[in-house]
DNA sequence: CCATCTTTGTGCACGCGTTCACAAAGACAT
DNA sequence: ATGTCTTTGTGAACGCGTGCACAAAGATGG
């Protein structure tokens, strides 16, 4: 997952695994493609491969929603669209406020995946006074003052938090004291909260240190075996560095 | 997994598993910032709590790098930041290009969490030649016409994805054949990729909707049992949908 | 109405990840 | 040097997720 899961204890809601619920959203995205394209009914095969899933994983995957499908035909596309945005809650409308109008922000107050598909951004929030008032994609900036009035005024249950790393505790603090139950955080922090609120986080820097991991190993087996063309990695400064170090280094005190 | 991994058949590298490698940034994050505060030695049960993990969770973590702790006392922080430093492979130099300088694109050149750990934006790619010479971050945007030699020229092996879903394959293609073996995409396509390249997404989108699923079931499940406050969603138009829809619906065809 | 063929739904086995619980190891005081 | 006390490192059990493989279901053609 790019993105790391919160360490809820094996919730499994309504028994419908984790792992699965991850998936729908996926799923949603292929069948929706479909959908447009007036594809009246997908096999579990086809549709696997435009999620890139086992097809096994994903036909158990939608038995835990119910059967759906039909033996020797497939499933009805938009049925199921319905189906999984129903169960994802989707049918329903979610205002979602934004926290820390910086660059990223605005990008998140830009991107058109917001209101596509239920998500209404109900308020923009930053604690730059400068900001106030000035509109960003067309939504005007409010004041993090007003924060639990925003809040309660909208209804609002999900916050985004993408703040600098250092204001996001006490945004997140802030967002659930006033009645938010789930966050997107963006910002390099490990968030605390009472239970009862979910917390998933995006977090650039660790999905590429998890890349820096996999590209090192690959150059170092690389370099060992010595097949293949030489990748664009696999140059110049890597002299100094061996390729799978073993040595104990330099064991400090 | 804010985080959706790629389908790798479990490639366990190097005997580190992948949740392990996962949790290392986290760990490495939390040390850091131990560091910066002058901390000597840190425990796996305080080191933990700072990362939010369980300590036995952390302790079989850092078995598979080696024995680094001295029992009775803890983790020597510095040594330990560069142990997972090097196992991450941030002790080297990463030549990173964005490709696509939309609203995203330009908030991830400025994210200073970039440059901070061995990564270093290389360049900036985008289609449109009105944004060619254009700086954005101090660094001027280059037309994507010139990728493959940008790649080559510089030694790029990880490129970032901040296209249009519809452009996302195709500057895939492009970024694989020029050499990159590393993706972090941010466009809400799934990818296809050759093996031995590595896909990790970022999809703000799927992590609304799992958000909105756990929402809707705590929604659900306090109009059941009433207890404890009402929360801001449970407002207004939920009479039309029941709190647990198991009729059968508008059965299509 | 029957045979055939396609595709779903799932029982089962396997492997990975998590957690508990404890023995071994070392620091530290006396 | 010896005992005590803290904390690591890990064996073992458990649970979840994945994928195989197949029986059941239903469509389709004759």
């Amino acid at each position: 997952m790019a993105t790391g899961r919160t360490h809820r204890p094996a919730t499994r809601s309504r028994g419908i695994p984790e792992a699965t619920v991850a998936r729908l959203p996926l799923y949603l995205r292929a069948l929706t493609a479909l959908s447009e394209r007036s594809v009246p009914t997908v096999s579990s095969e086809e549709l696997a491969a435009a999620a890139g899933v086992n097809s096994a994983k994903l036909r158990k995957d939608f038995s835990y929603l119910g059967s759906y499908g039909t033996r020797g035909v497939g499933y009805d596309v938009e049925y199921l669209v319905y189906q999984i945005s129903r169960e994802l809650g989707l049918t329903q409308d979610w205002p979602v406020v934004i926290v820390g109008i910086g660059n990223l922000g605005a990008a998140l107050a830009n991107y058109g995946g917001f209101a596509s598909r239920g998500f209404r951004v109900a308020a923009l929030i930053d604690a730059d006074p400068a900001m106030a008032g000035k509109p960003v994609a067309g939504i005007p900036v409010q004041h993090s003052d007003d924060l639990e009035k925003i809040i309660q005024d909208n209804g609002v249950s999900i916050g985004v938090i993408a703040t600098p790393a250092g204001a996001a505790q006490a945004v997140c603090d802030r967002l659930v004291a006033a009645g938010v139950t789930s966050i997107l955080n963006f910002a390099p922090t490990v968030l605390s909260v009472p239970d009862g609120v979910d917390v998933r986080k995006v977090d650039l820097s660790i999905e590429l240190q998890i890349l820096a991991f996999h590209e090192q190993r690959k150059a170092g087996e690389e370099a060992a075996s010595d097949g293949g063309v030489p990748t664009a990695a696999a140059r110049g400064e890597s002299a100094d560095q061996g390729p799978d170090g073993d040595m104990p280094a330099v064991m400090p005190a």
